[in-house]
DNA sequence: GAGTGGTCTAGACCACGTT
DNA sequence: ACGTGGTCTAGACCACTCA
């Protein structure tokens, strides 16, 4: 409980235009970046940046929301705000350099351990969405499955797939636990021979954030991928949202321009 | 001036586990998912809502930032919250199936105007990325240019390049003022005819933001990208962060499982 | 139990857009 | 001039973590 100057200031101008937690973010992003701020340690208390810098405590937590979510920064409640460790080097599912290859596949090809948690199994009516891009005919039904993807037990991405009922015949619930639905279809002899994927990027929504084990708002990147059979039937429809601080992906291109 | 009882009240549970300022999210969520707030609608006044919600703005606004940053609403200073439009279809540079084009020709390919606006142009040591990147010797310099890139005037895109000066020869700011690098590149018979592109996806940080148009913690799609001449040289090396928005890459897979 | 971040309040003033 | 969102304050209580 002493005065509790911080053992370093930042340069603050209450009347400037840029508004302060703004300087306050910047300043804090300067000594993280100089490395003043050791990657890991922790931050001084909310409390304790506050007064030191002469702020209210709720202008020291703007600053701070804007760091975390830019993911500089970890808050953890109960223990305190760590500078976040830098990201750890090609860590995505994806080898895919144009070829087809499963989630399970990419994520050992990384050298982890790929698994999966059924969150939902149905066969339903299907979605708009998904009667367009499987082209089925009016009263098909699919197959609706939704799993959290992990690699060596942490999440990384959340997948709905949707199949085609009348295609890949009877499905049961202990049919899909396994970590490769891949797997399955091959068994099958239903393996797809060529993919669509589109990729886009969008904020983590209250749904998916928890799932994923990262804060509302974090960047994700979600890919529609269509699937069809060697014939050219659609076999699968597949909506992922991967954690964007733990996936890249990588595409080869040739010649053109 | 009026009691200003909302014309629909959301049901908040003060002593609930989830916080106020998620319920009153998640209500806003359904009333527009559900249609009774249209797309286009502006919201009532933040004031407004915290007096008919019977909680204070300061949680409403919190609610608000959580919509907004999920692109759900968007708020004009000065003018009012509002409903954000539904997602233009298909939008978005490449579409690369696996074919080397340029921003400019992907933009094209959309029925846009790409554009471009110079932010830096400078010969430089590169950094040890650019120079890992692009198999530099020690001394060698580069050619760095920062863009934002537009279509039909609106920013698309901030795109790093880099490109080592002793094999593209003199560069002059003017010779960069045209949309198109790749233009230039062909002119010197320096087309590349082979890139590996890696995505990610990352939030918006203080310094993209305002370029991009977008508010801080907006996703974004990162690419990095390698581009090679025939004879096997490193051409290019260049860092875009595209609006996730805005933006929608695709690729084809081929065979494999 | 002490310290941390998470939530919430009631009020103030500023900056922007529109009329 | 007025209404809007943007910033900021000083304080309170809750919930989690860790010794």
């Amino acid at each position: 409980m002493l005065p509790s100057s911080l053992p370093w200031a930042l340069p603050l101008d209450p009347a400037s235009a840029t508004p302060v937690y703004v300087q306050v973010a910047q300043g804090l992003t300067q000594r993280i970046e100089s490395g003043h701020l050791r990657a890991g340690s922790a931050l001084p208390a909310e409390r304790e940046l506050a007064a030191g810098l002469g702020v209210s405590r709720v202008t020291v937590r703007q600053a701070l929301a804007l760091l975390s979510q830019q993911g500089l920064l970890t808050r953890r409640h109960g223990s305190g705000t760590f500078v976040t460790p830098p990201p750890r080097p090609g860590e995505l599912p994806s080898r895919s350099l144009g070829l087809l290859s499963s989630f399970s596949e990419d994520v050992r090809a990384r050298g982890q351990i790929p698994g999966a948690r059924v969150l939902s199994f149905e066969r339903v009516r299907p979605s708009p969405q998904e009667a367009m891009s499987l082209a089925l005919s009016p009263g098909e039904r699919v197959y609706r499955l939704r799993r959290v993807r992990t690699a060596d037990g942490e999440p990384l991405a959340v997948e709905d797939s949707a199949l085609p009922a009348a295609l890949v015949g009877e499905l049961r619930p202990a049919d899909v636990q396994d970590a490769s639905l891949y797997a399955l279809l091959w068994a099958r002899a239903l393996s797809p021979a060529r993919a669509i994927r589109h990729l886009r990027a969008v904020n983590a929504d209250l749904t998916l954030a928890p799932l994923l084990g990262v804060p509302v708002g974090a960047a994700l990147l979600t890919t529609d991928r269509v699937s069809w059979l060697a014939d050219g039937r659609p076999i699968e429809y597949a909506r992922a949202h991967y954690r964007g601080d733990r996936s890249d992906f990588v595409m080869e291109l040739q010649g053109g321009a």
